[in-house]
RNA sequence: GGCCCUGUGGUCAAGCGGUUAAGACGGAGCCCUCUCAAGGCUCAAUCCCGGGUUCGAUUCCCGGCAGGGUCACCA
């Protein structure tokens, strides 16, 4: 069979490239030795979740911690995927997190020498190769049904033998000239294959960055590598993508780790020298009592628009995600609270072999623990921001009060300063927990425990003394001299004595005071919070908040 | 079902033939204290099971078991 001549046949678009041709337009990068070029290859669909921040962020660590490039490739070579809007949303989105991509879609970078990064737009290098493949025979047209294909799938399974194109199921392997010919003439349509060189019997060992050693045996089926629209399958464009971005370094969920044969085959195939690979263990949730990996569809609330929305500090995110990707990270950073997460060694040889649980607890205290090292401006900038997408009009509206709200991030929630407080886990919690500092949203939450003679008696004393310019430790004294002259014991100490003796202690006389402003039995330090609210709304509170 | 990967407290996990089996989150308790938060201290809690190899296995080997992944003209 005149192989050349069939390749025309099959691909006989006239504007080709010489496939030599590439090494040239595509050549090495200059980079240092040991760069590590990474991309993130997403498919259009422009949702994007924890999971994949957590490999994206595997990604640019490994690129920017070696000197190497991390860019963004759009695989939307399944037309069905596709939603407008999608790549701009994947780069806002990673831009939120901090994540900045050097090169690629939608990037504007001097970088930009390896695109197009559509792989919609790289038909003709895929094309370009596909012809090589089939003048080498390397490759051939298959013309099979998809219910043709079905009812072989369906035999197999039956025969309980492993399903697939191969060996003597590989139909179109073996047609003749004529009867390729006369399928073409009859405008059948058809896919190209690659015709697999690989024994199912031959295993051999392969490195995995993050795995280790894994042992497979050699691909046998003959997987499609053009559709029938003439876009490659992810397999083939992979395999041309990653070599001629000159990716050194591909990070890819474990679930690819099983067409790994295929996509070495390919390289093979090709004449390409494959990449480094790292498979990642996907991020779990638990559904019911499995661990289950994280899904797109399944999981809406993992989206990374929920953790805007409810408000946790980027930061923390990235850095509760390091601790999953690097567990010696957690430790780093202990010993370097004021470490940038960029100064940690990240190793991809050290990310964890089995799928960690997504711990929502621990993302709650890394975000605290980052928002409480903040400083009261940085902290108002980030809660203002969020206010401003998210918050309601009443929020809104506080927040124009700038002076006020430092004041109270900076005495009450402790942001910034030595007497750390870790009151605040995410903005929108944040922002609910300033309610009681504003009439428009204040309200009593809690209930008093002592009866309204005692009430009134603790709030009306206490109004009668209390002065704004009083220290902690004046505003205190009174406070217990007011207990004292309804019946509690001044000091704690006397109380738990003989509790038997008083109506109760001082730090109830406090609670009685702490509901009446704050409407809660808790809240941060009351002489503090008395002081900013002012003294003409304290005790307007003091009043108003008599029991009835 | 075939194939591949994984298996240390509730969770994330150090460990890499001999350890009192780190640390963090969470839990319990105590201290501090006007309550809460924070902080300090303390405690409970782990090597999937069975065989080997070895003077000695959490660690190495084999077999189970369990969990995950994958078997498309989807990525």
């Amino acid at each position: 069979m005149d192989l050349n001549k069939l390749s025309r046949a099959l691909i006989p678009d006239g504007d080709l490239i010489a496939p030599e041709e590439y090494e040239k337009i595509y050549p090495e990068r200059n980079t240092e030795k040991g760069a590590c070029v990474t991309r993130l290859a997403p498919s259009p669909t422009g949702f994007i979740h924890l999971g994949n921040l957590y490999s994206a962020l595997a990604d640019e660590r490994a690129a920017h911690t070696t000197g190497g490039i991390f860019y963004l490739r759009i695989e939307d070579t399944d037309e069905k995927r596709k939603v407008d809007g999608a790549v701009e949303s994947v780069i806002r989105s990673l831009n939120y997190f901090g994540l900045k991509f050097d090169e690629g879609a939608e990037i504007n970078s001097p970088l930009n020498n390896y695109g197009p990064y559509y792989q919609r737009r790289r038909a003709k290098i895929y094309r370009s190769f596909a012809k090589k493949l089939i003048a080498q025979g390397l490759a051939y047209p298959c013309f099979c049904s998809a219910e043709e294909l079905d009812a072989v799938r369906e035999k197999q399974t039956q025969n309980k033998e492993t399903t697939g194109y191969y060996g003597a199921y590989a139909k179109c392997r073996t047609l003749t000239e004529s009867e390729i010919y006369e399928n073409l003439k009859n405008n059948k349509p058809f896919v190209i294959r690659l015709k697999s060189q690989g024994n199912i019997e031959n295993k051999f060992t392969f490195n995995d960055a993050i795995k280790g050693d894994i042992t497979v045996t050699e691909n046998d089926k003959d997987v499609v590598i053009l559709k029938s629209d003439g876009i490659p399958t992810y397999h083939f464009a992979h395999a041309i993508d990653d070599h001629f971005m000159r990716t050194t370094l591909v990070i890819r969920g474990e679930e690819w780790l099983s067409s790994l044969p295929v996509h070495l085959e390919l390289h093979k195939a090709l004449g390409f020298k494959p990449p480094r690979y790292a498979h990642t263990c996907s991020l779990m949730k638990m559904d019911g009592d499995t661990k289950r990996k994280l899904s797109k569809r399944k999981d809406p609330e993992l989206s990374l628009d929920y953790y805007r929305k409810a408000g946790y500090y980027p930061l923390a995110v990235v850095k509760y995600l390091m601790t999953v990707l690097n567990s010696n990270f957690e430790e780093w950073q202990l010993k370097n609270p004021e470490g940038d997460y960029r100064d940690f060694k990240f190793k991809i040889e050290k990310m964890g072999k089995s799928g960690a649980l997504f711990d929502l607890e621990k993302l709650c205290d890394v975000s605290k623990t980052e928002i409480s090292r903040l400083t009261p401006e940085a902290c108002y900038d980030f809660l203002k921001e969020w206010v401003d997408e998210f918050g309601a009009e009443s929020d809104k509206a506080h927040f124009e009060n700038k002076e006020y709200i430092l004041k109270i991030l900076n005495l009450i929630m402790g942001v910034g300063g030595k007497k750390r407080r870790k009151d605040i886990e995410r903005a929108e919690q944040g922002v609910k927990l300033m309610d009681y500092f504003f009439d428009d949203t204040f309200n009593v939450k809690d209930s008093y425990a002592y009866d309204k003679n005692t009430v009134n008696a603790v709030l009306e004393g206490f109004a009668s003394v209390y002065n704004p310019a009083d220290d902690n430790s004046v505003w205190f004294a009174k406070l217990k001299q007011v207990a004292a002259q309804v019946g509690f014991a001044a000091e704690t100490s006397d109380y738990k004595a003989a509790p038997e003796k008083y109506a109760g202690s001082v730090s109830d006389a406090a609670e009685i005071l702490r509901i009446a402003v704050t409407g809660m039995k808790n809240s941060p330090d009351l002489c503090t919070i008395m002081k900013i609210l002012g003294k003409e709304r304290c005790m307007k509170r003091l009043a108003e908040g008599k029991a009835k």
